[in-house]
RNA sequence: GGUCGUAUAGCUCAGUUGGUUAGAGCGCACCGUUCACAUCGGUGAGGCCUCUGGUUCGAGUCCAGAUACGACCACCA
C-alpha cells in the first residue's frame, strides 16, 4: 500500500485506540504469559467526573502512560487502574447553581435523596464526557478495573475505614472552629481555602481606656475581653485579670483583661478585644486562658439576639450601620480606608469564610494505635504508633522515594511536622454519609444500618479525600482481601502534581499504612505546573488556556505528549508553547517519512546483519548507545532527557547520516541487502523506543510493516519485547 | 513570619554522580531541493553558565555569602 507523504494524525489515533482496546491488553491479565510477569501497578488520579480534559490532564496522562508502556513492553504485568472523583463539594455546587438558574430551586427543595440523585445522574452523564478524551490521550489503562468513589465497593471500603478507625479511637468527634461556608451551608477544609486580597476599611475604636483596631466591626457586641501582650510596657498599669467598665456599641460592659504572649504588639496599638466564635486566634487565646466563648453571627450570616438591635440583620448590611453607631456614640477614634488583608474564601463555590464553632469529625493523628500487620519495615506487627510518626518513618526510612528529592524537606516540614488533626466531616449531602447512627444519647457505627427502629444517621458526609486516601486499595478490591490486592499493592508508582502532594499523598500515606499496614506506593513522582511560553498560569481570564482537545485536532495527540515531556525534569513548571507542539509533529512527520522511506527500498528480509562500512559500525554502536540512555533515564524518572535522546538519534543519527549513506550503499550490490537490514533494524528499535511516548505513530508505522512482513510475531507494538 | 526552589543562547528550557570543543526546541542569516520528507536538507551567527569568595589537578555542576525572581505553608485582630 501506498503510504501519504505526510503523516495524518487524526486519521489514525480513534482506530489505533481501538485495535488496542480490543486486543484486550489494557488488561494486564491477557497479556501473553501475564501469570509468569512481574505486577507493575499504578492508580490514577481520578479526575474529576464533572471536568473537561485540561493541560493538567494530559501532562499526568502522559507521564503514567509512558510508565505503564514501558514496564509492559519490559514484560511486566503492567496494570493501570482508572478512575474518576465525585469530587463532592464541587459537583453539588455545580447542580445546585443550575438548578437555581434553570428552575429556581434549592437543594431544600428535594428531599436528600432526591437531591443525591439528581447530582448522581449529573455526575454520571459527565464521566462519559471525560473518560472519552482520557483515551484520547492515548491512555493505555484497564478499563475493566474502572473505579468511581462513589460506587459501591468504594462505599463499602469508606465505611469499613470508618468503621475500623472509629473503633480503635482514632476518629472522635468534637467541638472546633471550623472555616465555615454559610453561602454552601458547609464547612470547608483549610486546603480548600482561596485566599483573596482585599483592601477594606480599619476601624480604631475607643475600648474604654484602650483603642482597639479591628477590621470587623460586627463580630464585636459580645467583646469582654481585652488582651495585650504581657511585656507591653505601655499597658503594664493592666493586670492580667483585672475588670474594667466599659461603654460599648450596645451599652455598658465590664471587661476582662488577659496577658498573652499571641498579641504582635507592633499591630495596630497592640491591644484586642476578642471573638472566640468567630476568630481561630481567638478562639486559641479564649482556649488556653478558659473564658467563655459566645456565637455572635449565626450559620446563614445573621446576627444573634446578642446584637440587639440589629439582631437579625446580615454581617454585611450590619457593618455601616453599627459603625454609625459607633460614631454617634464617640467611640471612633479613626478609620484607614487603605487596609490590606486577605480574605478567606471557599475555592469550591465561592462563599466567603465565616470561621463557626461545629461538632465535626476529626482524625486524630497523635493518638497511638496497634498497627496490625508487620510490612512496614522499621515497625513490627502490634507495634503502638501514631499516624504522625508513621507518616515521618516510612519516607525517612526510604521505603517511599519521592521525587524530586527536595520535596522531601516539603513534605516533612510544612506538613508532616505541622499535621493537626484531620476534620473529616462537610455538611454537604453527595458524598459518602458519615456511617454512624443515634438513637436516644446512643451511638452505633458500622458498616450497614444497626437492626431496630428509630436510629437516625449521622447527616454529614466525609471529607473528599476521606475516601481518595484509600484510593490506592480501595481500587484494588479492600477490604475483601483480592488477587489484586495481593498481586498489585503496594503499588509502584503515584504520579501526581506537586499542587497536591499535600492534599493526597499524605493522606494515602496515612490510610495504607494504617489498614494495611503497607506504604500505598514505593515512589511519588511530582510533576510541575503547566504554564503558558511566559510561565504564567494558565487561567481563563488570562485567555491563555492551552485547549489539549483543540491541541490534538490541529497536531495529533503524539505530538501533545512529546511537548509535554520534552523538555522538564521532575517538580518543575512546564512552560508549554503551540510552536512546541508544532515542532513535535513536524517531528511525528519525520518518522514517518524515514519510515516510507524504508518501506519503498527493503523487501522482506530475515533479521542477521553484520557491520559491513564505518556508517554501519557508527548508527549500530550509536543506537546501541541511545537504547542504554533511554531504558536508564526512564528508569530513573527522566522523562524529558530520554525524549531528548530518541529525539536527538533518530532525526540527527539515523535521518540525517545514515540514511544518507544508505543511498550509495543499497546502488552497491554487495552492500544492499546488509544496509536494508540495518535500516529496518534500527527503525524497529526506534519505534520502540518511541512508542511510550509517540504511541499513535509507532504503532501505525509498526502496523505497515507488519503487512510487509518486516517485523516479527507481534501483533502489537504496544506489547512488543523492549530490547533495553 | 516559616519553608523551599530558580538564575545557562534573542525566547522557553535541558545539562544524572564535578572530567574533552556547554546542548535542544523555536527564532535569526545565507545556500539548496523534480531524490522519504518544504512539516525538508546543508552551512552559520549567537553563551564572563547572575555576582563575590571558597573546596579541588579540574566547578555550569559542590560549599558560603550577595542580588533578583518565583512557589508553598501560616496568617495579624
Amino acid at each position: 500500500m501506498e503510504l501519504s507523504k505526510t503523516y495524518n494524525p487524526t486519521e489514525e489515533e480513534a482506530k489505533i485506540y481501538e485495535l488496542w482496546e480490543k486486543s484486550g491488553y489494557f488488561n494486564p491479565d491477557n497479556l501473553p504469559d501475564a501469570q509468569g510477569r512481574r505486577p507493575y501497578a499504578i492508580t490514577m488520579p481520578p479526575p474529576n467526573v464533572t471536568g473537561v480534559l485540561h493541560v493538567g490532564h494530559a501532562l499526568f496522562l502522559t507521564i503514567q502512560d509512558i510508565l505503564i508502556r514501558f514496564e509492559r513492553m519490559r514484560g511486566k504485568r503492567a496494570l493501570w487502574v482508572p478512575g474518576t472523583d465525585s469530587a463532592a463539594i464541587a459537583t453539588q455546587a455545580k447542580v445546585e447553581n443550575e438548578l437555581y438558574k434553570k428552575e429556581n430551586k434549592t437543594r431544600r427543595d428535594f428531599s436528600r435523596e432526591e437531591f443525591v440523585a439528581l447530582v448522581n445522574d449529573y455526575a454520571l452523564k459527565h464521566q462519559h464526557i471525560i473518560l472519552e478524551q482520557v483515551k484520547k490521550m492515548g491512555a493505555s489503562c484497564d478499563w475493566s478495573r474502572l473505579a468511581y468513589t462513589l460506587d459501591e465497593p468504594r462505599n463499602l471500603a469508606v465505611a469499613t475505614a470508618f468503621k475500623n478507625m472509629f473503633e480503635d479511637g482514632l476518629i472522635y468527634r468534637g467541638n472546633r472552629l471550623v472555616n465555615w461556608d454559610p453561602k454552601l451551608q458547609t464547612n470547608v477544609s483549610d486546603e480548600e481555602i482561596e485566599w483573596k486580597d482585599e483592601t477594606t476599611s480599619f476601624y480604631y475604636l475607643k475600648y474604654g481606656p484602650f483603642i482597639i483596631g479591628t477590621a470587623r466591626p460586627e463580630t464585636k457586641f459580645g467583646d469582654k475581653y481585652v488582651v495585650m501582650h504581657p511585656d507591653d510596657k505601655r499597658y503594664s498599669q493592666f493586670k492580667h485579670g483585672d475588670q474594667i467598665d466599659v461603654e460599648w456599641i450596645n451599652g455598658k460592659i465590664t471587661s476582662t483583661v488577659i496577658k498573652d504572649e499571641s498579641v504582635d504588639m507592633e499591630f495596630g496599638t497592640g491591644v484586642m478585644t476578642i471573638t472566640p466564635a468567630h476568630d481561630a486566634t481567638d478562639y486559641d487565646i479564649a482556649k488556653r486562658h478558659n473564658l467563655d466563648i459566645e456565637q455572635i453571627i449565626d450559620l446563614k450570616g445573621l446576627l444573634l439576639p446578642i446584637a440587639g438591635e440589629f439582631e437579625g440583620q446580615h454581617i454585611k448590611k450590619a457593618r455601616p450601620l453599627i459603625i454609625e453607631k459607633l460614631q454617634a456614640k464617640g467611640l471612633v477614634e479613626k478609620i484607614d480606608d487603605k487596609y490590606q488583608h486577605r480574605l478567606a474564601t471557599n475555592s469550591r463555590g465561592g462563599g466567603i469564610i465565616e470561621p463557626q464553632i461545629r461538632e465535626q469529625w476529626f482524625v486524630d493523628v497523635n493518638k497511638k494505635f496497634k498497627i496490625k500487620t508487620g510490612e512496614i519495615t522499621g515497625i513490627s506487627q502490634g507495634e503502638e504508633i501514631a499516624i504522625v510518626q508513621i507518616l515521618r518513618h516510612v519516607v525517612e526510612s526510604g521505603q517511599i522515594n519521592i521525587i524530586p528529592e527536595y520535596h522531601k524537606k516539603i513534605y516533612f516540614n510544612q506538613w508532616v511536622d505541622n499535621l493537626k488533626d484531620w476534620c473529616i466531616s462537610r455538611q454537604i449531602v453527595f458524598g459518602h454519609r458519615i456511617p454512624v447512627w443515634y438513637k436516644n444519647g446512643e451511638t452505633y457505627c458500622g458498616v450497614t444500618a444497626p437492626e431496630g427502629e428509630g436510629w437516625e444517621q449521622d447527616p454529614d458526609t466525609l471529607d473528599t479525600w476521606f475516601s481518595s486516601g484509600l484510593w490506592t486499595f480501595s481500587t484494588l478490591g479492600w477490604p475483601e482481601k483480592t488477587k489484586d490486592l495481593v498481586d498489585f499493592h503496594p503499588t509502584d508508582v503515584l504520579e501526581t502534581g506537586y499542587d497536591i502532594l499535600f492534599f493526597w499523598v499524605v493522606r494515602m500515606i496515612l490510610m495504607s499504612t494504617y489498614h494495611l499496614g503497607q506504604v500505598p506506593f514505593k515512589t511519588v513522582y511530582l510533576h510541575g505546573l503547566v504554564r503558558d511560553k511566559d510561565r504564567q498560569k494558565m487561567s481563563k481570564s488570562k485567555g491563555n488556556i492551552i485547549d489539549p482537545l483543540g491541541v490534538i485536532d490541529t497536531y495529533g495527540t503524539d505530538a501533545l505528549r512529546f511537548a509535554l515531556v520534552f523538555s522538564t525534569s521532575a517538580g518543575t513548571d512546564i512552560p508549554l508553547a503551540e510552536d512546541k507542539i508544532k515542532g513535535m509533529k513536524h517531528f511525528a512527520n519525520k518518522l514517518w517519512n524515514i519510515s516510507r522511506f524504508i518501506l519503498m527500498n527493503v523487501e522482506k528480509t530475515d533479521w542477521r546483519y553484520e557491520a559491513k562500512t564505518k556508517a554501519d559500525k557508527d548508527i549500530l554502536e550509536k543506537l546501541d548507545s541511545a537504547i542504554k540512555k533511554i531504558t536508564n533515564n526512564l528508569e530513573e524518572f527522566r522523562f524529558h532527557e530520554a525524549a531528548q535522546e530518541i529525539y536527538q538519534f533518530t532525526w540527527t543519527e539515523f535521518a540525517d547520516v545514515y540514511v544518507e549513506t544508505s543511498k550509495p550503499q543499497m546502488q552497491n550490490e554487495a552492500l544492499k541487502e546488509n544496509t536494508q537490514k540495518i535500516l529496518i533494524h534500527v527503525l524497529i528499535n526506534i519505534l520502540k523506543l518511541l512508542h511510550p511516548f509517540m504511541p499513535f505513530v509507532t504503532e501505525t508505522i509498526w502496523q505497515h510493516l507488519r503487512k510487509q512482513g518486516l517485523v516479527g510475531k507481534d501483533d502489537l507494538i504496544m506489547i512488543s519485547k523492549w530490547n533495553g
